[in-house]
DNA sequence: TGTTGTGAACCATTTCACAGCC
DNA sequence: GGCTGTGAAATGGTTCACAACA
């Protein structure tokens, strides 16, 4: 084992799990939803009913913060609020580009959420010359050929693609040459990134495979296998066999972007 | 909690573990792409990093399904495609309804990668009059006084939420009432629903507050604990202190919908 | 008394490493 | 020789259960 890379140091210092991580931004709203209802303490129990996730893994997620409650009362609302907002990199200002205004782009551009936690829309920007200085969401759109540009000047190191896939590794590439150092990908493909630079992933389609899935197992479950039933079958049967009907051989994938008609953005 | 309850029972039989189920949308879309281009077969190296994801367990993954490949050669390809589709349930038609026809059930409606996955909308339901009838992405849309009827006739039983988070729980029940048994939630809210109903949530601003999270820590890095080192505070100071600036009391969380101005779903 | 904070046990997932097979 | 399939080890995450404490 080359033992020396550690794809990611574990976040440095007091490392907080991924998960725990991850589980923040449900705390915090819930929080929020206390905190405008002016209730000043609430315990493991009732905050975590509220987020939905069992008040063990509350209580365990909120002790890699410190100790930020009180025994036999509970935690103190605005406090917590405030410490998560802290711990989350909410209490300053994160400017967003968004690269792609299509159906979805002009969703996200208008989407309240950002704005109330510190994430500020900077820029829209698309490929087609058509849409540039046409506002949406009270935004002008501006052309792709000032990417650079808008992400040096603006201090942007957040960029939201949501470009068809066909384009969305060339506005990558972009985007990091320019400065961005976080990425949030909409289009159905695997971006490449360099060491340094952090890409998440929301795959609409994905979510609604995985929901087939279970359904098709909730279908199945009185008549036990009760339709494709070839578990066990032979392995030279498998290499041998040609799939009875590939389904959709002339699908999209890997072509269409996330938005039916969204405009493609050039690269430079 | 009386104990008994196992949410959800490993997904019966010869059960696939929810990490493996969670990948599999991603090779087929890496399977599809190569199928469009012929190519006959592919190791786990390759489909691995055109998945991103390592190719242990890649190939890990590939054996709760059975032993599909062949030892020396690789797994071909269509054959693949055709298993994983199937074990996905996207060989059969899965009718959804979105409900919500806002900027993003807009989006979602014109999405290119439901319809090439067997998902097919049925139906586009808003409670704005206004709407009613109008196509969107093609589609007429149709007033929320008639989901029920919409489910039961067309056989629905996925249902994708993009309602405002205030009426999001409203038209959940409704949905479940209706039959339908998994849903996709983009409001931005916990869903409360029965036993057997699947929940998937998507959260638009969970994603770049993670994001948000690590890029402060990236920011922070040269400098060690470069300004917040209140690591251990003294409990006594953390019950007693009011927090500095609750940052933001007023913002959304809970009252606006995932779209800022997506016309509200009224419960019947 | 009521609730937090946390070791310890448990479980799921990932990774390693190599036998088995083409 | 090359690549899959898989036990076994390692890691990461969750849950239990209870001591500490306001």
């Amino acid at each position: 084992m080359a033992t020396g890379r550690t794809h990611r140091p574990a976040t440095r210092s007091r490392g907080i799990p991924e998960a725990t991580v991850a589980r923040l931004p449900l705390y915090l709203r819930a929080l929020t939803a206390l905190s405008e209802r002016s209730v000043p303490t609430v315990s493991s129990e009732e905050l975590a009913a509220a987020a939905g996730v069992n008040s063990a893994k509350l209580r365990k997620d909120f002790s890699y913060l410190g100790s930020y409650g009180t025994r036999g009362v509970g935690y103190d609302v605005e406090y917590l609020v405030y410490q998560i907002s802290r711990e989350l990199g909410l209490t300053q200002d994160w400017p967003v580009v968004i690269v792609g205004i299509g159906n979805l782009g002009a969703a996200l551009a208008g989407y309240g959420g950002f704005a109330s936690r510190g994430f500020r829309v900077a820029a829209l920007i698309d490929a087609d010359p058509a849409m540039t200085g046409k506002p949406v969401a009270g935004i002008p759109v501006q052309h792709s050929d000032d990417l650079e540009k808008i992400i040096s000047e603006d201090g942007v190191s957040i960029g939201v693609i949501a470009t068809p896939a066909g384009v969305a590794q060339q506005v990558c590439d972009r985007l990091v040459a320019a400065g961005v150092t976080s990425i949030l990908n909409f289009a159905p493909t695997v971006l490449s990134v360099p060491d340094g630079v952090d890409v998440r992933k929301v795959d609409l389609s994905i979510e609604l495979q995985i929901l087939a899935f279970h359904e098709q197992r909730k279908a199945g479950e009185e008549t036990s296998t009760e339709e494709g039933p070839d578990t066990g079958a032979e392995p030279e049967a498998a290499t041998a066999v040609v799939p009875p009907a590939p389904r959709g051989a002339a699908g999209d994938t890997g072509h269409k972007g996330p938005d039916g008609d969204v405009p493609a953005v050039m690269p430079a």
